[in-house]
DNA sequence: GAGCAACGCAACATTTAATGTTACGTGATA
DNA sequence: TATCACGTAACATTAAATGTTGCGTTGCTC
Protein backbone atom coordinates (compact mmCIF):
# COMPACT_ATOMS: atom_id res chain seq x y z
CA UNK A 1 0.00 0.00 0.00
CA UNK A 2 1.23 3.24 -0.48
CA UNK A 3 2.03 6.43 1.67
CA UNK A 4 -0.49 8.50 3.64
CA UNK A 5 -3.33 6.25 2.08
CA UNK A 6 -5.45 6.95 5.11
CA UNK A 7 -7.92 9.06 3.85
CA UNK A 8 -7.95 7.10 0.46
CA UNK A 9 -8.50 4.05 2.33
CA UNK A 10 -10.91 5.59 4.13
CA UNK A 11 -13.24 7.36 1.36
CA UNK A 12 -13.04 4.59 -0.85
CA UNK A 13 -13.83 1.84 1.43
CA UNK A 14 -16.88 4.47 2.46
CA UNK A 15 -17.92 4.89 -1.14
CA UNK A 16 -18.90 1.20 -1.64
CA UNK A 17 -20.22 0.69 1.68
CA UNK A 18 -22.85 3.84 0.38
CA UNK A 19 -23.52 1.54 -2.85
CA UNK A 20 -24.76 -1.09 -0.25
CA UNK A 21 -25.41 0.37 3.24
CA UNK A 22 -27.06 -3.12 4.57
CA UNK A 23 -24.38 -5.11 3.86
CA UNK A 24 -21.56 -5.43 6.73
CA UNK A 25 -17.88 -5.92 5.47
CA UNK A 26 -15.23 -7.43 7.19
CA UNK A 27 -11.93 -6.18 7.59
CA UNK A 28 -10.28 -8.56 6.10
CA UNK A 29 -12.63 -8.40 2.75
CA UNK A 30 -11.94 -4.75 2.98
CA UNK A 31 -7.89 -5.01 3.08
CA UNK A 32 -8.21 -7.46 0.49
CA UNK A 33 -10.21 -5.31 -2.19
CA UNK A 34 -7.90 -2.19 -0.82
CA UNK A 35 -4.31 -4.52 -1.42
CA UNK A 36 -3.44 -4.06 2.75
CA UNK A 37 -3.91 -5.65 5.61
CA UNK A 38 -6.66 -6.97 7.57
CA UNK A 39 -5.48 -4.55 10.86
CA UNK A 40 -4.67 -1.86 8.85
CA UNK A 41 -7.99 -1.13 7.87
CA UNK A 42 -9.12 -1.95 11.47
CA UNK A 43 -7.02 1.26 12.61
CA UNK A 44 -8.13 3.16 10.05
CA UNK A 45 -11.94 2.57 10.52
CA UNK A 46 -11.39 2.20 14.46
CA UNK A 47 -10.88 6.13 14.01
CA UNK A 48 -14.33 6.60 11.44
CA UNK A 49 -15.87 4.43 14.59
CA UNK A 50 -14.62 6.87 17.33
CA UNK A 51 -16.09 9.76 15.38
CA UNK A 52 -19.43 7.93 14.98
CA UNK A 53 -19.38 7.43 10.89
CA UNK A 54 -18.99 3.59 11.19
CA UNK A 55 -20.24 0.98 13.38
CA UNK A 56 -18.34 -2.59 14.29
CA UNK A 57 -20.08 -5.91 14.91
CA UNK A 58 -17.80 -8.76 16.22
CA UNK A 59 -18.54 -11.96 16.41
CA UNK A 60 -20.00 -14.54 13.33
CA UNK A 61 -22.02 -12.07 11.35
CA UNK A 62 -19.85 -9.08 12.32
CA UNK A 63 -18.60 -6.36 10.36
CA UNK A 64 -18.42 -2.83 9.90
CA UNK A 65 -21.15 -0.86 8.82
CA UNK A 66 -22.23 3.00 7.81
CA UNK A 67 -23.63 4.10 11.53
CA UNK A 68 -26.01 6.85 9.01
CA UNK A 69 -27.55 7.49 6.09
CA UNK A 70 -24.65 7.79 3.17
CA UNK A 71 -26.32 11.09 2.39
CA UNK A 72 -25.14 12.47 5.51
CA UNK A 73 -21.79 11.72 5.38
CA UNK A 74 -19.83 13.99 3.83
CA UNK A 75 -16.09 13.89 2.75
CA UNK A 76 -15.31 16.60 5.21
CA UNK A 77 -16.63 14.32 7.50
CA UNK A 78 -13.99 11.81 7.13
CA UNK A 79 -10.84 13.76 6.76
CA UNK A 80 -11.83 15.24 10.01
CA UNK A 81 -12.25 11.77 11.40
CA UNK A 82 -9.01 11.14 10.34
CA UNK A 83 -7.37 14.23 12.04
CA UNK A 84 -5.03 14.86 8.99
CA UNK A 85 -3.98 18.57 8.31
CA UNK A 86 -2.13 20.08 5.62
CA UNK A 87 0.67 20.84 8.21
CA UNK A 88 1.57 20.49 11.50
CA UNK A 89 0.22 22.58 13.90
CA UNK A 90 4.11 23.95 14.80
CA UNK A 91 4.23 23.60 18.68
CA UNK A 92 7.59 23.12 19.67
CA UNK A 93 9.29 26.66 19.69
CA UNK A 94 6.20 28.41 20.91
CA UNK A 95 8.39 31.50 20.59
CA UNK A 96 11.49 31.47 18.76
CA UNK A 97 13.90 34.66 19.82
CA UNK A 98 14.20 35.26 15.99
CA UNK A 99 12.14 38.24 15.14
CA UNK A 100 12.21 37.07 11.40
CA UNK A 101 10.65 33.20 12.48
CA UNK A 102 7.86 34.74 14.46
CA UNK A 103 6.74 36.80 11.96
CA UNK A 104 6.85 34.19 9.14
CA UNK A 105 4.95 31.55 11.37
CA UNK A 106 2.29 34.52 11.93
CA UNK A 107 1.67 34.91 8.16
CA UNK A 108 2.10 31.67 7.15
CA UNK A 109 -0.13 29.96 9.46
CA UNK A 110 -2.64 32.12 9.12
CA UNK A 111 -2.84 31.71 5.55
CA UNK A 112 -3.04 28.29 5.73
CA UNK A 113 -5.73 27.84 8.57
CA UNK A 114 -7.77 29.92 6.04
CA UNK A 115 -6.35 27.55 3.44
CA UNK A 116 -7.54 24.30 5.62
CA UNK A 117 -10.74 25.69 6.04
CA UNK A 118 -11.75 25.91 2.69
CA UNK A 119 -10.56 22.62 1.88
CA UNK A 120 -12.77 21.58 4.56
CA UNK A 121 -15.52 23.40 2.95
CA UNK A 122 -15.29 22.34 0.04
CA UNK A 123 -14.90 19.01 1.18
CA UNK A 124 -18.36 19.02 3.10
CA UNK A 125 -20.15 19.77 -0.42
CA UNK A 126 -19.90 16.33 -1.32
CA UNK A 127 -20.98 13.57 0.26
CA UNK A 128 -20.08 9.66 0.20
CA UNK A 129 -23.76 8.83 -1.35
CA UNK A 130 -22.39 10.99 -4.79
CA UNK A 131 -19.34 8.71 -4.91
CA UNK A 132 -20.41 5.31 -5.97
CA UNK A 133 -22.62 7.03 -8.91
CA UNK A 134 -20.67 6.28 -12.14
CA UNK A 135 -22.21 9.65 -13.78
CA UNK A 136 -19.76 12.98 -12.48
CA UNK B 1 16.44 19.77 12.11
CA UNK B 2 12.81 18.95 12.07
CA UNK B 3 10.73 17.42 9.28
CA UNK B 4 9.80 18.85 5.91
CA UNK B 5 11.34 22.16 7.00
CA UNK B 6 12.95 23.16 3.45
CA UNK B 7 10.52 25.83 3.67
CA UNK B 8 10.67 26.76 6.96
CA UNK B 9 14.40 27.10 6.10
CA UNK B 10 13.97 28.97 2.52
CA UNK B 11 11.38 31.27 4.06
CA UNK B 12 13.65 31.89 6.92
CA UNK B 13 16.35 32.48 5.41
CA UNK B 14 15.08 34.89 2.69
CA UNK B 15 14.13 36.71 5.53
CA UNK B 16 16.91 37.65 6.60
CA UNK B 17 18.69 38.18 3.63
CA UNK B 18 15.72 40.82 2.90
CA UNK B 19 16.78 42.91 5.95
CA UNK B 20 20.30 43.00 4.80
CA UNK B 21 20.01 42.20 0.72
CA UNK B 22 23.82 43.73 0.16
CA UNK B 23 25.31 40.75 2.60
CA UNK B 24 26.52 37.76 0.87
CA UNK B 25 26.07 34.90 3.84
CA UNK B 26 27.92 31.17 3.59
CA UNK B 27 25.92 28.14 3.91
CA UNK B 28 27.86 27.48 7.18
CA UNK B 29 26.77 30.95 8.66
CA UNK B 30 23.04 29.85 7.31
CA UNK B 31 23.21 25.90 8.54
CA UNK B 32 24.56 27.83 12.18
CA UNK B 33 21.40 30.03 12.47
CA UNK B 34 19.41 27.63 11.24
CA UNK B 35 20.04 24.49 13.14
CA UNK B 36 21.18 22.27 10.26
CA UNK B 37 23.97 21.27 8.04
CA UNK B 38 25.65 23.12 5.20
CA UNK B 39 25.32 20.71 2.59
CA UNK B 40 21.32 20.66 3.76
CA UNK B 41 21.67 24.55 2.91
CA UNK B 42 23.21 24.26 -0.54
CA UNK B 43 20.28 21.42 -1.31
CA UNK B 44 17.67 23.69 -0.48
CA UNK B 45 18.95 26.78 -1.64
CA UNK B 46 20.23 25.68 -4.63
CA UNK B 47 16.43 24.93 -5.99
CA UNK B 48 16.15 28.73 -4.96
CA UNK B 49 19.18 29.31 -7.42
CA UNK B 50 17.55 27.57 -10.03
CA UNK B 51 14.32 28.68 -9.83
CA UNK B 52 15.99 32.37 -10.14
CA UNK B 53 15.36 33.80 -7.07
CA UNK B 54 19.04 33.11 -5.00
CA UNK B 55 22.44 33.44 -6.49
CA UNK B 56 25.95 32.16 -5.44
CA UNK B 57 29.32 32.50 -5.45
CA UNK B 58 32.35 30.15 -5.07
CA UNK B 59 35.18 31.20 -3.33
CA UNK B 60 36.81 33.55 -1.04
CA UNK B 61 34.00 36.00 -0.53
CA UNK B 62 31.78 33.72 -1.23
CA UNK B 63 28.04 33.28 -0.58
CA UNK B 64 24.61 33.55 -1.29
CA UNK B 65 22.28 36.71 -2.15
CA UNK B 66 19.24 37.69 -3.23
CA UNK B 67 18.82 37.62 -7.08
CA UNK B 68 16.79 40.73 -7.22
CA UNK B 69 14.95 43.05 -5.00
CA UNK B 70 12.92 41.52 -2.20
CA UNK B 71 10.15 43.36 -2.66
CA UNK B 72 9.95 41.23 -5.96
CA UNK B 73 10.17 37.73 -4.23
CA UNK B 74 6.95 36.46 -2.86
CA UNK B 75 6.38 33.74 -0.69
CA UNK B 76 4.56 31.48 -3.99
CA UNK B 77 7.62 32.31 -5.41
CA UNK B 78 9.96 30.33 -2.81
CA UNK B 79 6.65 27.79 -2.65
CA UNK B 80 6.87 26.92 -6.63
CA UNK B 81 10.85 26.99 -6.35
CA UNK B 82 10.81 24.12 -3.77
CA UNK B 83 8.15 21.87 -5.95
CA UNK B 84 6.61 20.91 -2.78
CA UNK B 85 2.84 20.42 -3.39
CA UNK B 86 -0.27 19.54 -0.92
CA UNK B 87 -1.02 16.48 -2.34
CA UNK B 88 1.04 13.47 -4.43
CA UNK B 89 -0.13 14.11 -8.24
CA UNK B 90 -1.23 10.37 -7.59
CA UNK B 91 0.37 8.72 -11.22
CA UNK B 92 0.35 5.71 -10.38
CA UNK B 93 -2.34 3.83 -11.46
CA UNK B 94 -3.89 5.90 -14.02
CA UNK B 95 -7.07 3.87 -14.44
CA UNK B 96 -7.81 1.90 -11.56
CA UNK B 97 -10.93 -0.30 -12.48
CA UNK B 98 -12.96 0.30 -9.17
CA UNK B 99 -15.37 3.16 -10.37
CA UNK B 100 -15.71 4.56 -7.03
CA UNK B 101 -11.80 4.93 -6.80
CA UNK B 102 -12.22 6.76 -10.42
CA UNK B 103 -15.02 8.97 -8.83
CA UNK B 104 -13.30 9.62 -5.89
CA UNK B 105 -10.12 10.93 -7.36
CA UNK B 106 -12.00 12.82 -9.87
CA UNK B 107 -13.34 14.89 -7.23
CA UNK B 108 -10.98 14.62 -4.65
CA UNK B 109 -7.91 15.83 -6.94
CA UNK B 110 -10.11 18.27 -8.32
CA UNK B 111 -10.88 19.97 -4.64
CA UNK B 112 -7.26 19.69 -3.90
CA UNK B 113 -6.11 21.62 -7.11
CA UNK B 114 -8.09 24.66 -6.65
CA UNK B 115 -7.15 24.68 -3.16
CA UNK B 116 -3.57 24.61 -4.23
CA UNK B 117 -4.35 28.04 -6.46
CA UNK B 118 -6.15 29.38 -3.47
CA UNK B 119 -3.10 28.62 -1.70
CA UNK B 120 -0.67 29.76 -4.10
CA UNK B 121 -2.95 33.20 -4.87
CA UNK B 122 -2.40 33.87 -1.06
CA UNK B 123 1.19 33.17 -0.58
CA UNK B 124 1.74 35.38 -3.30
CA UNK B 125 0.77 38.42 -1.51
CA UNK B 126 3.13 38.34 0.49
CA UNK B 127 6.70 39.38 -0.39
CA UNK B 128 9.63 38.79 1.40
CA UNK B 129 10.45 41.98 2.27
CA UNK B 130 7.63 42.35 4.34
CA UNK B 131 8.53 39.65 6.79
CA UNK B 132 12.19 40.86 8.42
CA UNK B 133 9.86 43.93 9.26
CA UNK B 134 8.37 43.56 13.53
CA UNK B 135 5.04 45.00 12.69
CA UNK B 136 2.45 42.60 11.47
C1' DG C 1 -20.69 -25.15 26.00
C1' DA C 2 -17.51 -26.08 22.04
C1' DG C 3 -15.90 -24.09 18.19
C1' DC C 4 -15.47 -20.53 15.13
C1' DA C 5 -15.48 -15.90 13.22
C1' DA C 6 -14.63 -11.28 13.78
C1' DC C 7 -12.97 -7.19 16.12
C1' DG C 8 -9.49 -4.73 19.69
C1' DC C 9 -5.14 -3.95 20.73
C1' DA C 10 -0.34 -4.20 21.83
C1' DA C 11 4.26 -5.17 20.34
C1' DC C 12 7.40 -5.56 16.91
C1' DA C 13 9.21 -5.47 11.90
C1' DT C 14 9.58 -3.24 7.55
C1' DT C 15 9.58 0.45 4.33
C1' DT C 16 10.33 4.95 2.69
C1' DA C 17 11.20 9.78 2.49
C1' DA C 18 13.63 13.34 4.64
C1' DT C 19 17.47 14.83 6.77
C1' DG C 20 22.25 14.53 8.30
C1' DT C 21 27.18 13.40 7.29
C1' DT C 22 31.51 12.62 4.93
C1' DA C 23 34.37 13.16 1.15
C1' DC C 24 36.17 15.17 -2.71
C1' DG C 25 36.11 18.13 -6.89
C1' DT C 26 35.90 22.96 -8.77
C1' DG C 27 36.25 27.86 -9.04
C1' DA C 28 37.54 32.42 -7.08
C1' DT C 29 40.26 35.32 -4.37
C1' DA C 30 43.68 37.05 -1.50
C1' DT D 1 49.48 28.73 -3.99
C1' DA D 2 46.85 28.34 -0.04
C1' DT D 3 42.39 28.95 1.41
C1' DC D 4 37.61 29.53 1.26
C1' DA D 5 33.18 28.41 -0.44
C1' DC D 6 30.06 26.13 -3.42
C1' DG D 7 28.54 21.50 -6.14
C1' DT D 8 27.66 16.95 -5.84
C1' DA D 9 27.78 12.11 -5.00
C1' DA D 10 27.60 8.43 -1.74
C1' DC D 11 26.34 6.80 2.45
C1' DA D 12 24.23 6.99 7.37
C1' DT D 13 20.62 8.23 10.39
C1' DT D 14 16.00 9.30 11.75
C1' DA D 15 11.13 9.31 11.94
C1' DA D 16 6.62 8.36 10.32
C1' DA D 17 3.68 5.31 8.04
C1' DT D 18 2.54 0.90 7.06
C1' DG D 19 2.74 -4.10 7.58
C1' DT D 20 2.78 -8.28 10.60
C1' DT D 21 2.11 -11.44 14.41
C1' DG D 22 -0.03 -12.83 18.44
C1' DC D 23 -3.43 -13.06 21.70
C1' DG D 24 -7.57 -11.61 24.21
C1' DT D 25 -12.58 -10.68 23.83
C1' DT D 26 -17.14 -10.95 21.98
C1' DG D 27 -20.99 -13.00 19.76
C1' DC D 28 -22.98 -16.42 16.82
C1' DT D 29 -24.10 -21.21 15.50
C1' DC D 30 -24.34 -25.80 16.15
Amino acid sequence: MKRNSRLSLALHTLGHMAAEPERARTSADIAAHAGTNPVVVRRVLGRLRQAGLLTSEKGHAGGWQLARAPQEITLADVYLALDERLIATDSENDAPNCSVENALRRRVSTVMQDIERNLIERLAATTIAEVHKAED
